[in-house]
DNA sequence: GGTGATATCTGGTCTGAATT
DNA sequence: AATTCAGACCAGATATCACC
């Protein structure tokens, strides 16, 4: 490249076009693209019709490159499976009487949101999502079919749904209810942001609650349901791998008309206090001192009136649950008793109990995905530090009864105490650095979830956490996204709870920690990012055209350069080269930390090891890990020559309860195979 | 000033693969 | 199976620069 253009005006033996700076050019060319056009020989009859421009279509095919007007064959488009769905949920959210088919869904995210998807990666994702809403549409299919509720047993299946009544004062609620029974399981007022999170976290702590998985999940298709998908999947394959996920999927998306276990229960909390609690928040405090934009006052009313709708909600609940149902001869599932009934005793009501249980050793691995997701501070209205002065100043107020009807009251009397309490820190704190399921919300195998070895007793146990997700959507079976954490990836990312006063928000996925989404989004693809993807796109179509795959690990790759002439063998082997740096770039990453076991106490991490290995798509979850481990194993006996291997005869010199887990946990996972 | 080297512009063709 | 499209590549034209 030289310094200087040596051709400024691009003057050549061709007419002059428009310069791609032009911006009634890009106007242009952005509106034809919101039309959803795609072809550049049909825009340039267009650009020639309307506006008299006249262009090769490789200009325009340059042009449109240059404004970043991708089409959805466009190689350049970096959005990932997981965009993809998103943006097709946004658009389906905006039509909730899903009125419109997938040729106006396509038209529509193309006019709205400027991107331009394929018709099956639409169709695909309106499929996995809001199947009825197909049958609905057909000709002449003007009713919505419903069918008499028919439950075999209590935790059969959950029902989770958002209830939006009190979002507009920014405490939206999402609970769940046992289909069966239409008891309520939970119900939490979270904060507004980060529904995805949070709902994947509730659906953990029920878990731990009941000690064990529902044979569904089921929720309406909001756009926040896919990390739960994800998890519901995961749990569900890898604890009850015997309940087949193709017959009885682990979670399925019902439209909100079907979902009536939840959605009916919403009119008797709306009716009960929803309205109440919004006209009750609206009054403001009597005195009307109440400054949204001071810190103190706007994180107190957060604080107050979260705890104030809580303690409402969970009255609300137990009162329902307690509450006797009418008794109803037409109905299949139980009438004529109170949810709480038919709930504990569902024989008594010719119910079973179709829980799928998780043993301790299980229900510590959801403990720890819970944790890792960022424990009960995700459900916090108020920074830790705050809550706690709060708490303090409540408690010196000796308030017996806290309602949304003396909140306001409340919160004035509150409000002078907190000004003489020392000065609370009005800084985001960083949590644990969590780990979310990358969760694919289509068609997904969660292989293998959270996985734990130690080579070594003597001090040290080796940590691995894993994230594999193995894309099958259509067939394909490609690894299309496997995302591990490395803590020590960056200094600013160390797992720990001290303050980062700077940390912009609080990461509790993985895909907010610092360069997780860049990486995932393919940000930082280079050219030779192109090599690693091209790969993936040939093995995504080689189950169709029966071919052998193209894309091989390194070793793989390598094999085939026997008959190669030395030149061609250079420029492979720099291919592969290219290949193995780009995943280390890209691709798969495994985290590995080297965990101090002390005789008494904590673990404490001394020392993370960092593995990079290229898999074929084909290899099995077992051997990969099997390979990992074999690769960890030489830097750390290097490392401390001393150190004993693990045999069965010598754990137990270590803590029962990490061994127990460590132990089952690997097992586990390396016996599941794929 | 003439010349060659080089960069960049546009238009065109070809190929493999995605999409219909 | 047919169609459509993106991207790679090539060619011709032009501008600029360094050098003689």
């Amino acid at each position: 490249m030289s310094s200087h253009n040596h051709n400024p005006m691009g003057k050549n033996q061709h007419a002059t076009v428009p310069s791609v700076d032009d911006p009634r050019l890009a106007e242009v060319l952005t509106k034809f693209h919101r039309e959803g056009l795609s072809s550049n020989s049909r825009i340039k009859q267009r650009l020639f019709a309307e506006y008299g421009i006249s262009a090769s279509v490789s200009s325009i095919k340059r042009w449109r490159n240059d404004l970043q007007l991708l089409g959805p064959r466009s190689k350049l488009q970096k959005l990932t499976e997981k965009e993809k769905e998103q943006v097709v949920l946004q658009q389906l959210d905006r039509d909730p009487s899903k009125g419109q088919g997938l040729g106006t869904i396509k038209n529509h995210i193309a006019h709205d949101q400027g991107i331009q998807l394929a018709r099956d990666t639409i169709s695909g994702i309106m499929h996995l999502h809001d199947a009825d809403a197909f049958l609905a549409r057909e000709p002449g299919a003007k009713r919505i079919h419903r069918v008499p509720k028919a439950p075999i047993g209590v935790h059969e299946r959950w029902s989770g749904d958002g209830h939006d009544k009190l979002y507009k004062i920014g405490f939206p609620i999402w609970a769940v209810v046992d289909d069966a029974t239409a008891r309520w399981l939970a119900a939490r007022v979270v904060p507004s942001n980060r529904m995805g999170d949070i709902i994947g976290y509730l659906f953990l702590c029920l878990v731990l609650k009941y000690k064990g998985l529902p044979l569904q999940f089921s929720t309406d298709c909001g756009s926040e349901t896919t990390q739960l998908y994800g998890l519901v999947n995961a749990l569900r394959q890898i604890f009850h791998p015997d309940y087949d996920i193709g017959t009885l999927p682990a979670h399925c998306y019902l439209r909100s008309v079907h979902n009536i276990s939840i959605e009916r229960s919403w009119l008797r909390l709306r009716l009960d206090f929803g309205d109440n609690a919004v006209t009750e928040y609206q009054k403001g405090p009597p005195s009307g001192n109440f400054k949204p934009e001071d810190p103190v006052h706007s994180q107190l009313s957060q604080w107050l009136w979260s705890k104030t709708l809580q303690l409402a909600l969970d009255g609300f609940t137990e009162m329902r649950n307690g509450q006797k149902m009418r008794k109803d001869n037409e109905k299949a599932g139980p009438s004529g008793c109170s949810r709480n009934e038919a709930f504990f005793l569902p024989q008594n009501f010719g119910l079973v109990d179709k829980l799928l249980p998780l043993n301790d050793d299980q229900l510590k691995i959801v403990f720890e995905i819970k944790e890792f997701m960022g424990g009960d501070a995700l459900l916090a209205f108020a920074s830790p530090e705050f809550s706690e002065k709060a708490e303090i100043a409540y408690q010196s107020l000796g308030v017996t009864e806290l309602t949304i009807h003396n909140a306001w009251h409340i919160f004035e009397a509150l409000l002078p105490l907190f000004y003489i309490l020392p000065p609370v820190l009005h800084q985001l704190i960083t949590i644990n650095l969590g780990s979310g399921l990358v969760a694919e919300g289509s068609a997904l195998q969660h292989l293998s979830l959270c996985s734990s070895q130690w080579l070594s007793v003597h001090t040290v146990v080796l940590t691995f956490h894993f994230w594999l997700t193995r894309t099958m959507k259509q067939g394909f079976g490609v690894v299309n996204a496997l995302c591990g954490y490395l803590e020590s990836q960056s200094p600013k990312s160390q797992p720990s709870m001290t303050n980062h006063k700077k940390a912009p928000h609080i990461p509790t996925t993985i895909l907010r920690i610092q360069g997780v989404t860049p990486l995932l989004l393919e940000q930082n693809a280079t050219d030779m990012g192109g090599t690693f993807r091209q790969g993936y796109q040939a093995q995504a179509s080689d189950p169709r055209l029966n071919k052998p795959s193209t894309a091989h690990g390194v070793e793989g790759g390598l094999n085939k350069l026997k008959n190669l002439s030395k030149a061609q063998t250079v420029v492979a082997e720099r291919k592969a080269k290219r290949e193995e740096a780009n995943l280390v770039g890209t691709g798969i990453k495994v985290g590995a930390t080297l965990w101090k076991i002390p005789e008494q106490g904590k673990m404490t991490k001394i020392e993370p090891i960092r593995v990079v290995h290229v898999f074929s798509p084909e290899t099995e979850t077992k051997d990969a890990l099997g390979t990992l481990l074999g690769m960890v194993r030489k830097p750390f006996v290097d490392q401390y020559p001393d150190a004993d291997m693990l045999t069965c005869k010598n754990t137990r010199r270590l803590n029962t309860s990490i061994k127990g887990f460590l132990w089952n946990s690997f097992t586990m996972n390396l016996s599941r195979g794929n």
